[in-house]
This record gives structure tokens, C-alpha cells and sequence, in this order.
DNA sequence: ACAAAAGTGTTCGGAATACACCCATGT
DNA sequence: ACATGGGTGTATTCCGAACACTTTTGT
């Protein structure tokens, strides 16, 4: 079929990935630096061009497998960024991604070989281009997603303690949250479901293993429901 | 400066606008025909490809004013759309918008030559492309928007009824609303004031205007503030 | 003994909900 | 008179926030 559309111009089209990771109580997100020119060796997101047989969604989950060895991860897309000159050597529409991913399960050696580094997530360097406004959009879109469901089931192993998933709330919001309190909002979703198994390592006590329910995808409407 | 990204394909971008509008008591979503091959005539969203030097948000704002006459328009990114068979006759990767307008502000004139047509935003006709799920996406936003600020600024007059007011979350959370709750509450954000004028077209006692404050966006955080 | 997390229970205030009820007025 | 929306008040329910308290166990 011929190409209807040819008077109008075609643009480059890249998609930027702001991967999240939690380790050591933080939120951390994945930089590396920039392998090519304009701002070669700039600490940068993960990104790439997307193809002319793919989806954006498609590029993306490319991107993090490339970076990070990882298939099947969890993405969402933030928004595009069209400001002709945010990159400087040409014009290039990208559609930033977040990606959710357990730090433990990534493949280490090809993150290091990309030159590539966990950051906290409140302690990142200087970013190329717009990356860091990007970043911030897609803080925003996580914690607004952490308040409508509960999340966790991609950042934490399988089995975590409610501890844990606190200290995970208490990095996305950014503020300390009540133990006994986020333990029983929490249950009460219906989302969870304990183990048998202990996890005695951060308490002396020791602590119950809880997993994410398998059908623990019912959530209604757009009605917030962690308030928390 | 040479192009460093020669290797890359390039792509067409497209803008496509979901134009709310609200009128009768009824949300409306602005349609036409779509000019141009392919699905020449088919019910379509306002669309546009984007140019070299323009943002995406500069381009959808170019794309409403040429189809409602209406400059400065209240604008917020959806998403964008990428399936490569989206549009058959070539890929088009799309980003959405929505817009809210005053319907009777708009260039009627300008509208009716450019074949478009208000619609009840439940009972649209059948739409080329993937437009359908751009507008499901579009309406989920705009609840959401809904929800975490009082709207309607951009979608009243600027003089209305609490009435009003509250038909339009009606038709844009699609359930009734208690009328007293409904008023207490949104008098409680301190974002409307009370005018001395009164309606009387809607009921026998007839009831004082409001407007929007001038100051009124100081919305805290990602807290959700409207419940109701 | 003490510290620190696990886990449960209680209290309190604010907000949402569901109403009742009076007011004003056009028909 | 009555229907209709305008506007206010109130009782009830629910939920989040604050916090007390007991349990368990490593040091």
C-alpha cells in the first residue's frame, strides 16, 4: 500500500526506561552512562530507539532486557516528551516507561558490563537531556499507582514480612508509616496470604512470610484504596 | 550538526484529541468525520500529525484551535499509542490528549465545516482505529483528574449553579450524587466563591451563582481530595 | 534486664453517608 | 396546594491516626 501520509515529516522515536529497584530499605533506580554521543559517559536512563515493527512497549521491554537480563518485567508507561530540543542532536520524541524489577533477580554482571549503577532514588547525579524531569513524572505515576493497589509483588522477592513491605511504602511515599496500623489496612485487602515460614533475620521475634495472593488482581473501580 | 541517530528509523507522529465538552447535563465528546484515506468518513477522533519544530502539546493545541476556533485550551496527555497496525495505512504512533472546552464558547461555524458532531460521551458511534480505547483511556483520566481537584473551570461557564457543578461529576463519575453532601463538600475546599447573582432558569427559588476563586489551584500533594 | 520488632487492641476525631426538614416560588 | 430544587442540619457509620500493651527472643 502506498504511503498516504508523505507530506508530513517523521521524527525519531525513542523510549526511556526509569527502572526501579528496592534493596537496603530504599527505592533505587537504575542509571548508567551514556555509551554514545551527544553526552557521551552523562549518567543517563536506559533507552533506545524504537523500531519500525514494534510497539513503544515493545522497545522498552528490549531496552531492560538488553540492561538488565531480565524478560517478563512489569511496565507502565509515564508520558512523552516532545520538546524539540531536549535532545541536542536531533529531534527525538521519547515515551518514558518505569519499570518495576527485584534487584536480587537482574543480571549483575550484564548491568556492570552496561556501566550501568543503582542509585537511591532521592540521591541521584546529574542526568542528561531532561531525564531528570522524567524521573520525577515517573516517581509521581508510582506513588499515585502505590496508593490506588497494593504493590510490591514486583519489587519484593516472593516472600516478604509486612516489615519489609512497610519499609517499601515508607520509601515511595517518602514518610514514616505506622506498623500496627499499615499491618492491619493492609491485610485487610484480602491481597495476601501468609506462609508458614518464618523470616527471623530483622527481628529477634522473628517474623511471618506473607506472598501476593495469584488472584489478587481485583481491584474496583478508581477508587483509591491505600490510603495509608 | 550532523545527525548521529542516522541509523534509527524514523516514524510518523500523530496527535489525537479527545474534545470534552458538557452541555444538556451531559458530558459530550466532540467527533468528526475524518477527511483524509484511509477510513475516509468514519467517525474519528481531531487528529494531526506533528511537525519538526513542535511539541506534541503544540501540535494538539494547533489541531483545536483549527477545529473549534478555541485558543488557549485546557490540555493534558493520555498516552501514547503504538501498535504498528493502529492506522493501515502506515505507522502512525500516536499520542492522545483531552481536552476540556465551554462547548458554547466554541466556534460553532468552524465545527459544522469540519463535519464534527457532539456527542453523548455513552453513546458514541463506532470509531475508526483504536480511537475507542483512547477514549476509555481518556474518560479514566479525566474521573481520575476529577477526583484529586474540583474540575469544571474548564468545562462551565464561568458563572454556575452548585447544581451545575454537580450534574457534571454526575456525568463524569457516572452515579447520582447526594445533593447536600455534594454541596457541603465542595464548599469546604475553598475553591469556589459565591457571586451575587442569581439562576432561576433551573429552579423556582433560583440559586446563587459560584465561580472559580482566581487562586484556586493550590491542591496539596497527590492527596485525593475530592471523594464525594 | 533490656531492646526491638511482632502482633493485637482501644480510643478519638474527622469525614462520608443517609437522611430529614424548612424555604422560596412558578405552576 | 404542590412539586421542585435550594439550602441547612443531624444522626450514624466508617476509617484513619495515635498509641498502649503484650509477646518473643537475641544480646
Amino acid at each position: 500500500m502506498k504511503d498516504l501520509y508523505k507530506a508530513h515529516s517523521k521524527h525519531y522515536l525513542a523510549v526511556d526506561c526509569v527502572i526501579f529497584g528496592y534493596e537496603d530499605y530504599e527505592l533505587k533506580l537504575l542509571l548508567h552512562r551514556r555509551p554514545i554521543e551527544p553526552s557521551k559517559g552523562g549518567w543517563s536512563l536506559m533507552g533506545g530507539f524504537c523500531g519500525n515493527n514494534e510497539t513503544l512497549e515493545m522497545a522498552a521491554t528490549r531496552v531492560l532486557e538488553q540492561t538488565t537480563g531480565l524478560t517478563d518485567i512489569y511496565l507502565e508507561q509515564v508520558a512523552a516528551f516532545s520538546d524539540p530540543g531536549r535532545d541536542p542532536a536531533a529531534r527525538v520524541v521519547s515515551v518514558a516507561f518505569y519499570a518495576l524489577i527485584r534487584i536480587d533477580q537482574h543480571d549483575a554482571e550484564k548491568v556492570k558490563n552496561n556501566g550501568a549503577q543503582w542509585w537511591n532514588v532521592n540521591e541521584i547525579p546529574p542526568l542528561i537531556f531532561d531525564h531528570q524531569e522524567i524521573v520525577s513524572k515517573a516517581k509521581e505515576r508510582l506513588q499515585m499507582k502505590a496508593s490506588l493497589e497494593l504493590v510490591g509483588k514486583e519489587l519484593l522477592p516472593e516472600k516478604f514480612t509486612l516489615m519489609q513491605l512497610r519499609r517499601l511504602y515508607e520509601a515511595i511515599y517518602q514518610r514514616e508509616l505506622d506498623p500496627g496500623n499499615f499491618r492491619k489496612k493492609v491485610l485487610s485487602l484480602n491481597v495476601l496470604e501468609k506462609t508458614n515460614t518464618k523470616n527471623t533475620t530483622e527481628s529477634k521475634k522473628g517474623a511471618f512470610n506473607y506472598r501476593f495472593r495469584d488472584d489478587s488482581d481485583q481491584i474496583n473501580g478508581h477508587e483509591r484504596v491505600i490510603k495509608i
